[in-house]
DNA sequence: TTAAATACATTAGTTTCTTATGTATCTTTG
DNA sequence: CAAAGATACATAAGAAACTAATGTATTTAA
């Protein structure tokens, strides 16, 4: 099963921040595959939806990058910038206080799988 | 505080579905007063978002509707059509779902390593 | 009597995604 | 060893789902 996509609307953001808070340096290919990974494949981060997201990142100054040469191929790494550190942990806790508040709004208990 | 918009988005259809499963009947400008209440302010729907979304339940099929008037203003009442009773469990459970996989997500650190 | 609240609705514009396409390299497998 | 699949970047057209603004009209409270 994988979330429709409009589940994941307004979390990508949020997700992308948290994976480089929790890994210090990711490149692009790497963060969609341990998102897939840590959820079981539920969540399929699109390239055309991660890409104009970390250039996003570092326009407004919230991630560097860095290129590095993998054979002749390029990889681009990310890592948070000061400011990206605190907005990472604004956006996290706000997730957070957001999914209490669907909890109690939808008036979910326990997990149904 | 309130939720940045990009967070309802994706959210909006199923606390609507899951409004008028647990009221049975009820109408737009109730509807937003209702979240507004039991979020403490948190979560907003503003008019624009609201109606095209019940507008959207209706051509689905997921709702009926019945006007009313009440003095000389009309009043449209909303309630769950039978497939729409399904939705919303569908939906409410794919939620609950998605916020333990995002609960998890946003705790990798304290639970892998 | 007038501002705020109630109650519906639409529309232009924006954001943020999907889907498709493009380029290129590296690795695995029949 | 050729071909398929995986790795790795990127962009672009179009769609979805909002925001913010505007519009109409009635009812209630100050």
């Amino acid at each position: 099963m994988i979330y429709s996509s409009e589940l994941i609307k307004g979390t990508l953001k949020t997700i992308v921040l948290k994976l480089l808070a929790d890994n210090k340096k990711m490149y692009g290919y790497e963060i969609t595959q341990k998102v897939k990974d840590l959820t079981l494949n539920k969540i399929q981060i699109t390239e055309g939806a991660l890409y104009p997201t970390l250039h996003a990142l570092e326009a407004d100054g919230l991630v560097t990058t860095e290129s590095e040469f993998i054979g002749k191929r390029v990889r681009k790494y990310y890592t948070l910038s000061p400011s990206g550190k605190n907005k990472t942990k604004e956006k996290v806790s706000e997730l957070a206080d957001f999914m209490e508040t669907m909890k109690f709004l939808l008036d979910i208990k326990t997990k149904t799988v």
